[in-house]
DNA sequence: GGATGCTTCGCAAGCTCATTGCGTGAGGTT
DNA sequence: AACCTCACGCAATGAGCTTGCGAAGCATCC
């Protein structure tokens, strides 16, 4: 399913990367097309996969999720049992938003939204830490957030 | 600036972070409310900028942008001039999704996305190290994606 | 204890927008 | 040159958005 996109097609996602809900007719006018074959190329790449989903961006400090850190994560060993486990038990966590399998200096690489530094560290103690196999964790907490940024660069 | 979410705002919220473009009639329909008082929360939650904003996800691997990496950055000096210089240049790079400052190991963590291996070498060398008052970079390269979620966890 | 004010709900009307079918024109192939 | 294909624009229908208005629940105050 590999669908080559043209100029048309890359305006079109540029604009919905920044705003998903706009309506298909001002999206329209905004890539100099008539509506219909507009939502007739949106729906091609939504049907592609290319457009994976619409979602509502939330003000993390306004929900209750002000904190953002980055953990790394060393196994105690690294066989196939240890990572489907510890697998499992990220995807059940709702404050670990992304993990990553890395092969450097770590073993994973986990970014945790909670509260604050002390919902963080309870996270850590009773839950990060005593996933089976997960031998120590260094996490790097940011005092200031420069960029966040929701838009893949589209060459 | 209702500050105050009850169960209803936080079951369109969960929602909204599900599906930025279900419509206001289903979404009316899922927490249990006729389409205008909903319409009417959901407005409100736009106001107050508890949602910031409605965005469409592209999946990256289909649009040339199938590598995330994390690095960690370290400054010569940790004074205003180059970090202020630092979030400048950070900004004006696409490739950077994230970039926090911190203050524990290293200066600065990054989320960093690109098409490939080869692609982010080169990003690394010709602009990353190169911003002035950058000492050196480590990178944290995933090998696969144990988990990639959008939504923030609602207390 | 009852009246008043506030908030949020549901209903209805008007209007915009999404969606589909169809005809047309441009570009490439035989 | 004729044909085929693909993408566009137009038009009609139906669905959804939006707003004003009256009603119900609830707390406050006289």
């Amino acid at each position: 399913m590999s669908v080559t996109l043209d100029a048309i097609d890359r305006h079109i996602l540029r604009v919905l990367q920044c705003d998903g809900r706009i309506s298909n007719v001002e999206l329209a006018r905004e890539v100099g097309l008539s509506p219909s074959p507009c939502l007739r190329r949106v729906r091609l790449l939504e049907e592609a996969g290319i457009i994976d989903r619409y979602v509502a961006v939330l003000d993390p400090a306004k929900v209750g999720a002000g904190l953002t850190v980055f953990a790394r994560v060393w196994f105690k060993t690294q066989d196939a049992e240890v990572t489907l486990r510890f697998a499992e038990a990220v995807r059940r966590f709702p404050e670990v938003m992304e993990c990553y399998l890395t092969t450097g200096e770590c073993d994973a690489v986990l970014r945790i939204v909670t509260a604050d530094l002390h919902s963080y560290w309870r996270f850590q103690a009773d839950h990060l830490t005593r996933i089976p196999g997960v031998l120590s964790v260094k996490t790097d907490v940011p005092m200031e957030t420069l960029k966040r940024s929701y838009e893949l660069p589209l060459r």
